[in-house]
This record gives structure tokens, sequence and C-alpha cells, in this order.
DNA sequence: AATGTATTGTTATAATATAACAATTTTTGA
DNA sequence: TCAAAAATTGTTATATTATAACAATACATT
């Protein structure tokens, strides 16, 4: 079965999400000879603030109540650079990004989508990679990149519909 | 096996997909009461010009030569309409349109995409609907859209890579 | 033809993202 | 330790993608 995270459950402990990714980010930082600057570190909390993708442009004024400089290429740098390093993933369809559960090891970008109250759910998605891979073989292309994106009314927002 | 449709065999009669695209589009405007006009069936056209998918802009200089206006709100109203008529799919991560291989029914919209010669396959994806509708099913998660992108390099890419 | 609806034209602006170069900080090696 | 090199951040400007708002025109129905 395809497991998700806890983004659904709004019981989950949520500060238990962000000291994961702290520490995810910090260790992966290490073993890849770079560094968490605080601009850096900002914007991973910000990002993994909650479980709705955030846009670029929402996480500014929070850099500039930091101190820091918000002009758009400073925000644009730090998502680049945590991007890179697998511990956020883009989400094309809303131009916005969502902290990576897992980034120990890459892996595809896949999400359960609520259109209503944004919240994302990662999807780890191993059981259908087996599918990807053998239509990627069967017609010679090398796979680089996933998007998965499920878009729809989580439990919670179909329950509450207007 | 993931069926996909011919974008990546640079032999297939690409004359035949535009007739198709046309076809379709004319029997789906039917069969809802929409209207196919002049410039819907150009945006059209010009999205099934090539299985490279293509952005909102780079449609308004054939718009303009065509002799309509080629102001962004023309073309995105084609697009949103043929989009609606799944007559075309949006690429998030590009955020560029590409001409649906099979308009007969909705489904998801799922690619294969060159990252090199920017080719996007269409991928016939039943056979992952069970996953997909489970994982939903088993959350409570109402699904009403996919986005699926599968990207990397292309066997013609690969082999004249510098 | 008169009316209501759908479509297109037009202007302005919002939202997202990057280019280019300067200033500063950190790291490295003599 | 200190100068050079590399990485990071600051800053200004601009490119790219998308929509809001309202006017004008075309189309469909009576």
């Amino acid at each position: 079965m395809l497991e998700i995270n806890d983004a659904f459950n709004s019981n989950h402990n949520h500060d238990h999400c962000v000291s994961d990714a702290l520490d995810n980010a910090k260790a992966i930082c290490q073993e890849n000879g770079q560094r968490l600057t605080p601009i850096r570190e900002l914007v991973l909390r910000l990002v993994w603030s909650s479980h709705k993708p955030l846009g670029a442009y929402e996480l500014l004024p929070a850099l500039a109540e930091a101190g820091f400089n918000s002009a758009p290429p400073t925000v644009y740098r730090a998502l680049d650079f945590l991007h890179q390093l697998g511990l956020i993933h883009k989400i094309g369809s809303l131009n916005a990004f969502v902290g990576c559960s897992n980034p120990e090891h890459p892996h595809p970008s896949a999400f359960m989508i609520c259109t209503e109250c944004k919240t994302a759910a990662e999807i780890e998605t191993s059981e259908l990679q087996a599918s990807f891979n053998r239509v990627a073989n069967t017609h010679g292309f090398q796979l680089e990149e996933e998007n998965i994106e499920l878009l729809g009314l989580c439990s919670d927002c179909r329950g509450s519909e207007s």
C-alpha cells in the first residue's frame, strides 16, 4: 500500500515534524559538505511551519521580520539550495514548496493535495517505481525526476462542504 | 504495460496527430454544446504543432500573424477553454501546454518529458489508477485530478549527449 | 430587429522567477 | 596570520507567467 505522512492527521505532533526536518537537514548538509546558514535554516523552518505548500513570496515577510534581506533572490536561492539537497519538494501545479518528510534518500515528489485546505501529504511511492522504470526502459528513456500530484478534497474538507 | 503515444517516434505522421486532434475537438465541442471558434481552433493547432509543450506567450506571435488580438487574455481564455474540455493538458513543472492524445474520455495528465529536446509523450496510466484510488480511499480523499510527470532524457537525446 | 448571452478586445496590473553585479563572509593555503 | 579564492548574501533591475476589470463585438433566440 502507498503510505502517506501525517499531514492529514490534525492531531499529529507537528513540532516533531519540524525537529526531524531540522535534524535531517543538518545531517544531510554535513554529509554533503554544505552549510545550513541562518537564512537557509529559517527558510526551511518557514516551509515546515505547516503541511501547506508555500509560495516563495509568502516567505519574504518572515525573512524581513528576522532582519534578513527580503528580496526575491534571497528566498529563491535558499529554496534552490534546499531543493537540490532534497530537503523540500516543489509542487509544480501550485508554484509552491513543501518540506520533504524523508530526505535521507532521494525519491520522487509525490503528494496528495487538498484543493480546499491546501494541505499536502507526501506519498511514499516505491511500489509504483517498477511501473515507471518499466515504461522508461521500454522506450529507452533515462528517468531522472518524477512529480506526482493527486489533487482533490481531504476527508475533513469533504465533511465541511458548503 | 503503460502505453505512450507517438511523440518520441520521429517518423510518425504528425499531420495525422493534428487532424485527429481537430476531429476530436469538433466532436467534443458538439457534444458539450460549445463552439470551437477560430481563435480556439488556432490555439489548438498551435499547441499541436509539435509534441513539445508550449508556453502561453509562445503562442501570441502566431495569433498576431493570423490577424487576431494577441494580448495574453486572448490566449489564456482559449487555453482554459481547451483545458476544461480535456483537449489539452498543462505541464505544471513547465508552465506549458500540450495536446491531449485521447480526449474522448477524461483521464489524468501523465507524461514522459525529455528535458533536452522538450518532447512530451503522453502515458496511458489506467493500470496505476487502482493504486491511486486505493491510497485516496484509504484516507478518505476524494480524488479529482492527477498530474504525473516523468522527467529525463529520451533515447535520441541520450545518444547525442555532448 | 430587439434582447440577452457568449466571445473577443483592450488596458492595466498581479504573481512568479531570474539576471547581473556588488558587497560581505567564510574557507583555504602560503 | 594574512592574503587570495570561494561561497554566500545584498541590491537593483527586469523577465516571465497569469489574471482583473470593463468595453466592444458577435451570435443566438425570439
